[in-house]
DNA sequence: AATGAATGAGCATTCATTCAT
DNA sequence: GATGAATGAATGCTCATTCAT
């Protein structure tokens, strides 16, 4: 790793929380140096702008969670073991060490979707790829005569998202990570009557 | 309704959509005397500052959901057809003309909950009288045996605020309002199984 | 006169210099700031940027020059004697107290030609109108018998213009107002050989 | 040639072009860099500062002028012809391939009276060599007995340089080659006035 | 001799806010 | 009660220059 992608990872870790907590809107290249302890002019030199910081931030945010994702599912052996796998991250959420301030993609769809069209790309296909990756586990264990084959797997993995990630908003927001683990609860319901 | 009243009223009127859609940072003074018409002394002249125009506009979203929930609740006479006809509102969410930009509380929930307490502090009002209303009709409607004994009210109210305001996000980023309607499917699945 | 022209005006005059001595590139919001001792709030306030300002600036010294050149022309007879006003102008040019700096036309001319397409139409329109009453002095000298049918009003036109803006620029750089005036000779010697 | 002085020399190649057009505070280390393909440091390691690369550019430019005018001169027998031969340079101007963006000396007399003495200094060294070498000509030819003796050397050397620098000026600023051209023959006629 | 990476001062511009009229 | 005009701090970004490697 040359001393440059040093630098920009350096600057992509320092403010990941600062973008997260505070938005792309409100997040100032002065925050930004003050969390880095760099000069404006060596963020400028690493990136080329407040843009591509924030969209280096998204993706090393989303890469954390999927990488999270991965090592999970992957022990799993049925696809109902998987789904459930996929829900026990929500419900153990805080004892990752993820960054502050809530979903990014929430966040970055949240405010996006009206302002920045680069942001809100990103937010997009992370969902999109985030309901694929759900409904495949479905369709598979319909397959697999794990399922129901009535089961609409689209339907599932919209809602399992939905549910989760309000789930997300409504901890942040009230202060109370015990939301999240109860609309996990739920959800895990929802994984058992598939079968 | 006095002249300062009326100005007040018109000032919120027109900005709602403005915070909705670019967030409270995202909102600058000539943004709203753009919409408004009016001129920055104006605006001040009727709001100590930005703040207090945004938390007022907060007021006036909320209170038109309000009155749109109240109005398709009160028709219905079984606890079980409240708790239907709360759902039908959000599958028809885009009938009403509500402010553009998608739901103001989540809007105002993921913007505010590490920068801006006062705006934070509505937004969690706003959702604690929403799950404390969806508990009560889930309560009332145990002991009128509407419902099973063994249902947790306080997991289905948040799991279902959860879902809905998911729902939401998704539409809104996704730009498929058939999403929310999927997900009300789901919700509406989940309280004929409160029986 | 409102307070918004005034401001507007006084901001003109005091830049005026500024961007004739150092130029579009080298004047700056801080010598702005310093030169008018307005904050720049107050410069944006009553300009919408840099750019309008210097339009402004080389309208106000084009103006100067053109009433400067109507007043002494008007007072004159026959076509050469206002051929040869407009000379003496020239050849009194450090009289009248103009922007200091050398000849706006010249300096915006020279500086913008490759770098500021607003400000260089601006200084091709000066250019071509001063052209076109120089050539109509000529013409309607021809007609009027002053001058030979066989004089090339465009040639001289240009060459006159050619002349005095050299002259200009040779006596800011050398600072030596009297080469002006040795030119302005050359100039005149020109117009009686028009007969 | 070193490698050094080769570097230096490509360098001010490069970059004549970017000095000349954009003028010394239009053109940055950047643009530099980007005419070069060198980095910064390549070019402090070469120059002390921006300074020095405009100095010698200006040198540069000079040099390669100077080189036309004696190949021109030189092959002239009378000084009416070397006179003549000068000006036929400036009626060609277009055909040598000289840095583009207008005269070197006029842009940067225009550009450094009020702001760079240094480079000033360098423009006025030029223009007063440049006006010696017209003036001796005229001089020699005097003594020669080519022009007439109450013919004023000094006065024609000024509006020889005002008129050619003018008609640069006005061909840049119109793009129209014709009028230097235009000067050109008028300057012609007054060489023919010499006699 | 050249590079990559950094610096900090400076750039033009926009911000929320104030206040005399 | 509303306006026009101002303020000064903060915005994102570029500048010429330096220096360890």
């Amino acid at each position: 790793m040359s001393k440059a992608e040093k630098t920009k990872a350096f600057i992509i870790e320092k403010t990941a929380a600062l973008f997260n907590e505070k938005g792309y809107a409100g997040t100032s290249l002065n925050d930004m140096t003050e969390a880095t302890g760099l000069t404006k002019g060596s963020i400028y030199g690493n990136f080329a702008n407040k843009d591509e910081v924030a969209l280096a931030v998204f993706d090393h945010n989303l890469q954390k969670i999927n990488r999270i994702v991965k090592e999970n599912i992957d022990t799993s052996a049925t696809y109902k073991e998987q789904l459930l796998a996929y829900t026990d991250i929500y419900y153990n959420f805080s004892k990752y060490s993820l960054t502050p301030g809530g979903c990014p993609i929430l966040n970055t769809a949240v405010e996006s979707d009206d302002t920045h069209p680069a942001l809100r790309q990103k937010a997009t296909e992370a969902i999109l790829n985030w309901k694929s990756n759900i409904k495949k586990l479905v369709t598979k264990g319909i397959a697999a005569k794990e399922f129901d084959s009535s089961v609409d797997a689209e339907q599932f993995a919209i809602t399992f998202i939905a549910a989760i990630e309000g789930g997300i908003m409504l901890s942040s927001l009230l202060n109370k990570p015990d939301h999240l683990k109860t609309v996990v609860k739920s959800v895990k319901k929802m994984i058992e009557e598939l079968s």
